[in-house]
DNA sequence: TTGTATTTAATGTAATTACATTTAATTTTG
DNA sequence: CAAAATTAAATGTAATTACATTAAATACAA
């Protein structure tokens, strides 16, 4: 038996510490699900992340600061991120011509294909929400936003 | 503007997609401030939910392997976690009668000394959730139920 | 029984992460 | 303007984690 079944079972000291615990819980396992899904393009949750962020910016460069404010999960190791997404050629780099202590980070044709790829992996994979009528998940993400205040 | 915000605005694919997001960083969120709270005792979240899973046992003993299946976060790890547990005297390792190969873990006084004033720390802690009603929280657990199937 | 397979835990390792420090550039202040 | 303070990014490091391998004990099969 495994923990998902568990957690019906077992017996917290309330229902708020129930919600901890499976917020937490179902974190971990959507985003190992979609570790998995990310795996084959070598890309982590972070690295897609990133990425993601700089579509949205239209092909203007952010800085690395920029970036780090607008991560879901904030690290101090955007730089280091960033290497990683360079490496693989999907966004350039280069210093910010007002602020040489800053850095641009720009998105390719290459980061955008991939991610264009991904979206349509992403369209399929949701399917498996079918169970969830449209009101649940717009409730659920109701309830998760009044969690967190 | 933190994320917290930007997650309303942003605008998603779909319900799903904001969702499989909402719960990853509503789950990373909430897992903060809980190592924030345990941080004064040294605990890490995986050893707090080890001590706890032991706890659940009433003074019967279980092997590294029972432990393992029963941790919210699985790892493979759970030797080294147990580890730092006998380093701080909170668990008590030994060689397990029956099968030479296990080994059997015990929590120990003052391991259940440490989660009760926990349980105290936590009691008051969920007081800011104070802002959910009942029914706010039970159907926040049914739909991230419903959410894992 | 004896050799093989399986199980349990520990260990090695490479990558990742968190946290602090460093370096270089810019801004502020006297 | 010059010195001090601040900012941006990179780097060092220690701890953690994921994944594979090892070592020892047990179970199984010929």
């Amino acid at each position: 038996m495994g923990i998902a079944n568990e957690l019906q079972q077992t017996n917290f000291a309330s229902e708020e510490a129930k919600a901890i615990v499976n917020v937490i819980f179902t974190g971990n396992w959507i985003a190992y699900q979609q570790q998995e899904l990310l795996k084959p393009f070598d890309l982590s949750m972070q690295q897609y992340n990133v990425l993601r962020i700089l579509r949205g910016q239209n092909g203007k460069p952010m800085t690395v600061l920029a970036i780090i404010e607008r991560m879901l999960d904030r690290t101090s190791n955007a730089s280091r991120l960033v290497d990683k997404l360079v490496e693989k050629k999907w966004v350039l780099r280069r210093e910010c011509p007002n602020d040489r202590r800053a850095v641009d980070v720009l998105i390719l044709p290459e980061g955008l294909a991939l991610l264009q790829q991904l979206d349509e992996i992403q369209n399929q994979w949701v399917k498996r929400f079918e169970h969830m009528t449209q009101e649940d998940l717009i409730k659920l993400n109701e309830l998760l936003d009044l969690f967190r205040n």
